[in-house]
DNA sequence: TCCAGACGAAACGCAACCGTACCGTTTTTC
DNA sequence: GAAAAACGGTACGGTTGCGTTTCGTCTGGA
């Protein structure tokens, strides 16, 4: 009903950025409106939801023509699918250095609330459902919006352990689970504010004492 | 676009169980009929979605006429707000005994997800974006879904904290949030299983620790 | 210079859904 | 027995979305 076909890729046919190709016989494709269609596709999913977004809104947003989405694109779920792909990651990754860790991870909390707390939250929301009828497209979103942080957690306990911070059990998935699970928790159901208050909560009353016994 | 109107309930006209109403001039409404359309509603949110039921799949449903329906609701939001209201809360409210806390905990769990697991996933998940844009809504549902484990728990670490198993310094809130957020987590984003193993982890690796410290 | 193909805009047929209205039937009160 | 109202079923007009097609224009490679 919501996500359904096989996602067979109808790109790289006449890209600009080629250069390789024997012969593309007539006008090629605009990589700008391929990325201006994929841009508003993100917008309107988080306006106003996978299911409620349609092609025509799509078109209008884009100021795209239908025959242009469709032909690139099967349909709503393989365009949705690669906007997430392919969605904008300005990984500012500054992983921090104040020298403490507990300062250093609140620090790497507030850039990334940034970031993620409007833009991600609402493309969440909107995709939810969506994402537990087609687990390619979670995996996905799992990745574009959490996982990335992963990696960072467990730069900044390794440099904390090594400096004699932390104990050695310091478990720094756990950390990253913990974490995430308590964001998402806010984001989604309570709906209450990503605020500073709230990231100092999360340090001090929870991970904190997690790292540290 | 999803949740408009103004919620003036068309109920108490004609209920059955009234009595005392002076007059009641034809065939009075069937509650049966009313509680098998909000049963149907609340299966319809969660296999499709808020979004995708639709006024004809509920009637079909229901085995009732669309007129049986807007004779009682204007429209789909106010037909939602009440079947989640009036949802079948058959609180088993155990609270286990077994005399230790974290056995009694992980009981607790693990029964409240026997209950939680299927049903109200698929529901929270049909009605996240929806939830978003109607803070009743949303109230209700943490309330439904979650809030009402939140007086168990505390019940669970008072009666521990008496017992001295626990510190005076256990927080109970914290622990609701806590393991109520990786169990979201585990549910709507990485969409793992929720077993016995997972349970444990989250009794031994978080809660205990937390209330420990 | 020519032509293939992309482009925006608009319209198409089709299906689904909405909310209402009308049936004939059933159930209750007066 | 008559009036009133609920019931399931069906149909209606209006709206929206889908995916396709057509049109005239624009663009770049041969």
């Amino acid at each position: 009903m919501v996500l359904d076909e096989t996602s067979t890729s109808t790109k790289d046919v006449g890209t600009a950025h080629a250069g390789l190709e024997p012969h593309a016989p007539g006008r090629p494709r605009d990589e700008v409106r391929e990325q201006a269609i994929l841009d508003a596709a993100l917008e309107l999913v988080a306006e106003v939801g996978y299911d409620c977004f349609s092609m025509d809104s799509l078109a209008a947003r884009a100021h795209a023509s239908k025959a242009t989405i469709y032909r690139r694109w099967s349909g709503k779920a393989e365009l949705v699918v690669e906007a997430v792909r392919r969605r904008n990651c300005d990984d500012s990754s500054i992983t921090p250095d104040t020298g403490s860790f507990r300062d250093d991870l609140l620090a790497f909390l507030t850039a990334m609330i940034k970031v993620v707390a409007e833009e991600d939250v609402a493309l969440l929301a909107g995709i939810t459902r969506a994402m537990r009828l087609d687990p390619d497209l979670s995996e996905l979103m799992r990745v574009q919006v959490f996982e990335r942080k992963h990696e960072e957690t467990s730069r900044l306990v390794a440099r904390a352990t090594s400096r004699g911070e932390l104990p050695g059990s310091a478990d720094a998935d756990l950390l990253h689970e913990v974490v995430g699970a308590l964001v998402l928790n806010r984001l989604l159901l309570t709906g209450d504010p990503i605020d500073v208050d709230f990231l100092t909560h999360v340090v001090d009353d929870v991970a904190m004492p997690l790292l540290h016994r």
